[in-house]
DNA sequence: TTATAAATATGTACCACACGAGGTC
DNA sequence: TCGACCTCGTGTGGTACATATTTAT
């Protein structure tokens, strides 16, 4: 829908005629957004740039709308799965009623090790594309690249702990909330993680929390395209993934009291992480966005709970497995004689019927057919 | 660009009746 | 305490229909 509707938008023209070039190799369609090079980057030159050294590993990038490809991402469209600039989704979520019930989610740049660190317990060389689709960054350590390889549910599983930190974000700030719809997954098990943090940031300055200005009326209640599974499972999977690994990133930077001041852990859907251990940028000015959008760049400090032992993290991923595993999607039969019974009874147009109507209808259609006609065929 | 119609997708009510659950004797 | 009996509400699946959404003109 939203590549139609950014069509739409836009013209009918296609990414290939509009969207901003690398301004590094000058060919290839840029894909994210370098803040500290003020540069838009291709994949691949963003790769290969950004791991050349530790400092330019730790530049925060964000991912190119969807829709124009040619500004950096500000909301995450959850209906349409898709990231958008403050300028695309203002005329795409303006343009009926139903896209303004869109649910949107600010997409911030998370300071993290995109390209992992020496003291990062997880696998952190994975971003998420701008199509949703998450793009595994090579230069792995052994151990990463070991878990990178577990199961699907371990990347969901190893996701769990900023979803927590989200609804915890959410519970604080009720403006921030509604971008989720309360839809964080109960599986994920938050509520003990929640009320650590309940705890640990009781005294956590409220004021500090400033709210969102963004049309709460419009936004507010909706959920028009919840997370589904079946829909793209990669999406989901990959922001699980992307989640975890920018909550540990994100962590890295919380560890260290000096970048508190300057960071935001709010969870972008999808952004590439990366660290900003340093104060480099944090004088970078951020132009204002237009009233009634969110300040993305000068949200403040969202405190994150220290790290949690390897113990700890893994009996809770134990456990949210079990639940994952107890997840069931499907209809459930409670009474297997209930079902057979019903399979066999007899239906008039889906409808149960009485066994003496059948009957007579039976008796009705083979008259028919006895006289030659065209019998009325039972739909049972 | 907007409006309208057509096509497609999704959700839900409906039906009869065997059976589980609970109460009574 | 246990078994027999009774009553009532629930659950079951295929279809039609209503509504929502997308696509075409």
């Amino acid at each position: 829908m939203l590549k139609e509707k950014s069509r739409g938008v836009h013209g009918g023209n296609t990414s290939s005629h509009w969207a901003r070039i690398c301004d590094t190799c000058q060919s290839a369609v840029c894909t994210m957004y370098c803040r500290a090079d003020s540069a838009y980057l291709c994949t691949g030159c963003d790769s290969r740039i950004h791991r050349t050294s530790p400092e330019a590993s730790r530049h925060q990038r964000m991912w190119v709308c969807e829709a124009c490809e040619r500004a950096p991402a500000a909301f995450l469209c959850k209906a349409d799965a898709a990231s958008l600039c403050i300028t695309c989704d203002s005329d795409i979520h303006s343009a009926q009623p139903l896209a303004r019930r869109h649910q949107r989610v600010p997409i911030l740049p998370i300071p993290g090790m995109l390209c992992g660190t020496p003291s990062a317990p997880y696998p952190s060389g994975l971003v998420m594309g701008p199509t949703g689709v998450a793009a595994k960054i090579e230069f792995l350590t052994q151990d990463e690249d070991q878990t990178i390889h577990e199961e699907e549910d371990e990347d969901e599983a190893a996701s769990w702990p900023l979803f927590n930190h989200v609804k915890n974000i959410c519970n604080q700030s009720n403006n921030i909330g509604r971008f989720f719809g309360g839809e964080v997954d109960e599986y994920l098990d938050l509520d003990e993680y929640n009320s650590y943090q309940d705890n640990q940031f009781s005294n956590q300055d409220n004021n500090q929390l400033q709210p969102y200005d963004v049309s709460q009326k419009s936004y507010g209640s909706d959920n028009v395209v919840p997370i589904q599974y079946g829909k793209s499972k990669d999406q989901i999977h990959n922001h699980g993934f992307q989640l975890g690994r920018e909550y540990e990133a994100s962590k890295n930077v919380y560890d260290n009291p000096a970048s508190i001041s300057h960071t935001v852990s709010f969870s972008s859907l999808d952004v590439g992480v990366v660290p900003e251990s340093t104060t480099s940028e944090v004088s970078v000015p951020h132009p204002r966005p237009p009233k009634g959008t969110i300040d993305l760049f000068s949200s403040p400090p969202i405190p994150m709970p220290t790290q949690l032992s390897p113990m700890d993290r893994e009996a809770r991923v134990l456990r949210y497995r079990e639940k994952k595993k107890a997840r069931k999607f499907e209809k459930t039969i409670r009474y297997a004689s209930r079902k057979a019974y019903a399979e066999t009874r007899p239906r008039i147009k889906g409808r149960f019927a009485k066994r003496t109507d059948v009957r007579a209808n039976q008796m009705f259609s083979s008259t028919l057919i006895e006289e030659g006609g065209y019998g009325i065929v039972p739909s049972f």
